[in-house]
DNA sequence: AGCATAGTTGCATTATATTGCAACTATGCA
DNA sequence: TGCATAGTTGCAATATAATGCAACTATGCT
């Protein structure tokens, strides 16, 4: 039995909302991808600015983490045990209007535009292999 | 892999709350059990009609349920497949303050100052037995 | 009927969250 | 230096949530 060190209750509230747990969903299910701001907001299709807020509030509640590389933030999942149980909750929740599904698919789409690892206008070269080599942890 | 049929989003509002997540963990914690209103009151120490209306809203977002037994609602967890994913997760929360340690340290003390199997003033006769029968289903 | 107990709910207050817009910073490129 | 793109944030408007109090209903007991 693992217990949870992050604020849970803020945790909690962070998963609390539509835009947030579409955006969390995405990475539930592509765990190894990472994405910045522009692959979400099109993705998801909310405006920037609001996705960048909802960004903002998963990463402080530790679900989330982010590092800049150029003009581009990229954000991905952070396995530390403490948050993982929420990760597999998010996992298994139901998509009966298929929206995460729709989401999902256009994600994925915006990763084939990529033309390196990264978003569709070249960030530094790492290589998607390299990428894909990180498994969960 | 199972699916979450409840609206999730009400689910996760449900539990992003201290109070509920208080009187949800004791249930977690004691699976077996149900408790009336003040009992729940007198363990986590808040007063009756906030904990009456939390209770309303872990009913709502069907995390709980509740019958009528004389002047007492019992409320207990509902072993549905759809949300015992979140009973996990709360199950899992830490309780880094003892708050969660000494609800139930009192909850216990409400369970043992029944004279039945339900609140102290005698409500109609079920065995405590009966009760304990009565596994995760 | 009259009273006590268990529980609920309407109202007002206060506190938080969410959204959209516009202005802002930061970076890279020509 | 100037411009475009990626992203952030202050402000105002609106919506939602939590709390305390008091009044209420429902039940059981005498």
């Amino acid at each position: 039995m693992h217990s949870i060190a992050v604020n849970s209750i803020e945790v909690l509230q962070a998963l609390c909302d539509k835009t947030r747990l579409r955006i969390l969903r995405l990475l539930v299910s592509y765990p190894n991808e990472e994405a910045c701001l522009c692959e979400f907001a099109d993705s998801i299709q909310e405006p920037e600015y609001n996705v960048s807020r909802h960004l903002k509030i998963l990463r402080q509640a530790g679900l989330l983490s982010a590092t800049k590389e150029g003009r581009w933030v990229y954000h991905r999942l952070v396995f530390e045990q403490e948050v993982v149980p929420f990760y597999e909750l998010v996992s298994k929740i139901a998509d009966s209007e298929q929206v995460f599904r729709d989401d999902a698919k256009r994600f994925r789409a915006e990763i084939k535009k990529r033309t390196t690892a990264r978003c569709v206008k070249d960030g530094p070269e790492i290589s998607r292999i390299e990428l894909k080599k990180r498994t969960t942890r």
